[in-house]
DNA sequence: CTTGAACTTGACGTTCGCGGAAGGTTCTAG
DNA sequence: CTAGAACCTTCCGCGAACGTCAAGTTCAAG
């Protein structure tokens, strides 16, 4: 399988590849062409990074426990590490939530003010 | 006042106060020398802004904010129109909301299911 | 064999919210 | 009057995650 069918069957680019390859994510065999050659695991390792960086994880991040997602089980030292990174940035989505949420909150008593008869009309 | 001090009053630097001018959130007078002349509603207009942009609004969200934050009264047609601006923002906020909660907890199920002994014994 | 789609590397462009330097003008304190 | 702090405009840079163009190679179909 090559890049352009790879990069569909993942939801990705061509170029998305390529640069995971070039951060180290991912390292597809070469056909005796030059041509990057992709395997069903390759695959699915890269739907599993595409839903990490969706999920707001950045490509240092994935790189830093990339081993991991090769499906093999975590333990020790290094499942706690994994575990501190992916909470740190569940608790950074935590927090930016409460604040958008907070912001929603102050937003809507402002337009309520300012504009309540057409905010009592528009919105049911 | 002048941009320093007007800077130091909203918690901001001159960089930014200048750059907010560019994108248009700000209209500052201008001395007759040149130098930008703040007076206390420009700043608390930034503080709004900061406050803005903190909770992780864009620069382009708040420009399109800017009738609200002014405290000028809108009337007849024209508060109609803004009402009607503010409220899709607010519609806009609510939809970016949703999508981190989803954000949230994708990576939060997938923490759970990838690493659940971690998880169980870091979080309370 | 030929054509064109897909692939290669390399390098530069994009967006966001500024930071920082260059080079020049103005303000303020002594 | 003079030193230096603060201001002005203009431009370049950063970091993330690619997009896009360019010029050349290879693959698949007719």
């Amino acid at each position: 399988m090559r890049i352009g069918d790879a990069a569909a069957s993942a939801g990705l680019t061509p170029r998305a590849l390529r640069y995971y390859e070039e951060e180290g994510l991912l390292r597809p065999r070469r056909a005796p062409s030059g041509h990057r050659e992709y395997g069903e695991a390759d695959v699915r390792r890269l739907r599993v990074i595409r839903e990490l960086l969706d999920a707001g994880l950045t490509i240092a991040d994935v790189r830093s426990f990339a081993h991991i997602l090769d499906g093999e089980s975590a333990h020790g030292t290094e499942s706690c590490a994994v575990g501190r990174v992916s909470l740190r940035r569940l608790a950074e989505l935590d927090a930016r939530i409460a604040r958008l949420t907070m912001l929603r909150e102050r937003l809507a008593s402002r337009i309520e003010a300012r504009f309540d008869t057409v905010f009592d009309t528009v919105v049911p």
